[in-house]
DNA sequence: TTGAAAGCGCTAACAG
DNA sequence: CTGTTAGCGCTTTCAA
């Protein structure tokens, strides 16, 4: 794989500009890449205008073997063409470009052996942090990171055991799962089902014990859930919608935007419309939840506060290697669409609410 | 900016290796970059396993440095939260990590400034290779490129001048506009409303010619065209809507995706519905096109096409720095929703059908 | 069949 | 104040 490069003609040096300008490559150096040092003005800007007129750029590559930083940081996300990581991307590399980084982004598309020969790879780069959404709590890839001493933090998908030992930033899927349920639930829904998505991260679990928690809260036993899990795909909301039409089901939480899109499909194809025949919340923030009409009710991560997060305890780690891992978890919010109705066990409802804690987020706006 | 990093513990280098396979440095060398040399299977097994045990990867960097090609590319464009380019970006990432890249993905967020930079600072990483979609038609910065020898491709957004000087892939944004209108012309529209961009790249002229073209081809003169420009949000997207409600159109043309998310949330406010009220057309695919009832009709670009040939351009241009470069143009399709319903001028139409030639993508569909 | 040694472009003591 | 010089980790003659 890694082939020799036919270069037509050889980049420009240090030493060219030290030629042009006269004088030696090490004081070219100390101008571009030590400030503290004084050199006489006039030299100075006879070697910037010498390197201008050859248009010397210096090689970040030989200068780092030379234990000078990189410049690059790495974000490897398991689901690239996810709306919430394409955000935090973007945010994660204007951040870091503010220091000076470019990012290298990569996609290990949900496959543990992807994310292996990504992070070699990185490695390979000597990149000088990374930012991993793992596919699977595979501890081996992150050991790999730690073996070459390259800072890194865990975004979202978290480690169930040795949480400590990393850097992590992501959020509360536990409390997602809950806030959506309870929303319906304070609507006055009783047969709310949870439709998910089938697979081997934590993360949708958590969603599902949230969900579970908010029907215990209310009193609802196992008896009242309904969950459906599938794969990952539009087509599985799809048919997993379908799979809840002959159900006594009044609401819906649609645990992941590509599922609640797949599904949304199949009720409008059935001519259903919600909140009327169904009430809806989908956990995330679709970018045709606001397009929709009526609007969908979402559970919004704090993709922003998460991106920032993550960057800037990179950026820590970075400066100072031998900082403990600290964890930082956050928590998502209801952003009121028109897509909850209130349920006709109406006054159940009312007497829940009266025995409960206040549950401000809970207030249906009914169309 | 450019500060030391501290490294607490040196990373192990092909040195360690030789002592610990009781080798020398050049056969490590050999054993991980040259397949060609002839070594004692016995000797190559030894330093494969010492390598393995100490955990040794390759620096690429330092690699490099003496003529091996770096191992990354670089795409950097304007808009990285535009779903068009995200999709782009998805696909190269995956066909360059095939060929043993990774690749580095900078967003100048429709700035030059901010892209001269990012390419001075890829250039200082001596990436193999850019693909690069201009924030403007700035020849300085492909200049720059071509100083330092690195190949390139331009995407999408074109050099209207020295067009055949560079690599370039794109999509023809004059048939787009053409088709759009053509579209709503052969469903018998005749007063139809273009809602562009008043953008400095030559994109959306030329789909407002071709918007202007259809028209002529029509019979229609510049009294019947209505064009609305505003800068790219969604905000203006809503304000040129409302600009538009007064008018006698019955048709409208959305010209970029985020000024018709701001257009139909209008239009939605204002309780108007598609077809009924006005016939909609947009150019691009958003995600939410296909989740909205009635469907959008869409102009889909060949985003896959277009991300391949790119990437594989780029490729044949880094193994083959002396090719001429030349240039791909993709064209459009239009993907049918419900959005456009037959005009009251549908004898006009009939006739106008007859007079010209065929035209067979221009079945609206009736819903 | 292997290894010694001369660099690649750059940095940083250390002299002058 | 500035330049000489010894590496950084790796590749590649060239000789053994």
């Amino acid at each position: 794989m890694p082939s020799t490069v036919s270069k037509s003609r050889k980049s420009v040096t240090i030493k060219d500009v030290a030629n042009k300008a006269g004088t030696s490559i090490a004081t070219v150096s100390y101008v571009f890449s030590n400030a503290e040092r004084y050199l006489r003005p006039a030299l100075r800007e006879r070697v910037l205008k010498a390197a201008a007129e050859i248009g010397y750029v210096k090689n970040a590559a030989a200068s780092s073997i030379k234990g000078k930083r990189r410049g690059i940081l790495a974000v490897v996300v398991a689901q690239f063409g996810n709306t919430f990581f394409t955000r935090m991307c973007v945010e994660i590399v204007s951040i870091a470009r503010q220091e000076g980084y470019v990012v290298t982004l990569c996609n290990s598309d949900e496959d543990p052996a992807q994310e292996r020969i990504i992070l070699e790879r990185l490695v390979a780069q000597r990149i000088d942090g990374c930012i991993l959404s793992p596919a699977l709590s595979l501890e081996s890839n992150t050991a790999l990171l730690q073996r070459h001493h390259i800072p890194y933090v865990i975004l979202e998908r978290s480690f169930p055991a040795s949480a400590t030992r990393h850097n992590f930033v992501g959020h509360d899927n536990f409390q997602s799962g809950y806030l959506a349920t309870r929303h319906l639930l304070a609507a006055g829904h009783r047969r709310i089902a949870f439709v998910g998505w089938d697979s081997p991260i934590p993360n949708v679990c958590e969603r599902v014990d949230g969900y579970r928690a908010a029907l215990r809260e209310y009193g609802l036993t196992d008896k009242h859930e309904t969950i459906v899990n599938g794969e990952l795909s539009e087509a599985a909301g799809w048919r997993m919608a379908a799979q809840l039409t002959g159900s006594a089901c009044t609401a819906i939480v649609l645990g992941h935007h590509d599922i609640a899109k797949g599904a949304l499909l199949y009720l409008q194809h059935q001519g259903m419309r919600w909140p009327g025949d169904l009430s809806l919340v989908v956990i995330g923030t679709p970018e045709w939840a606001g397009v929709l009409s009526p609007r969908l009710t979402c559970i919004e991560r704090p993709e922003h506060q998460m991106a920032v997060a993550a960057a800037s305890l990179l950026l820590e780690n970075i400066s100072n290697p031998n900082k403990q891992p600290i964890q930082r978890m956050f928590t998502s919010t209801v952003i009121e669409g028109d897509s909850v109705g209130k349920s006709e066990t109406h006054d159940q409802r009312r007497q829940s609410l009266r025995s409960r804690t206040a549950v401000s987020q809970g207030k249906a706006s009914l169309r």
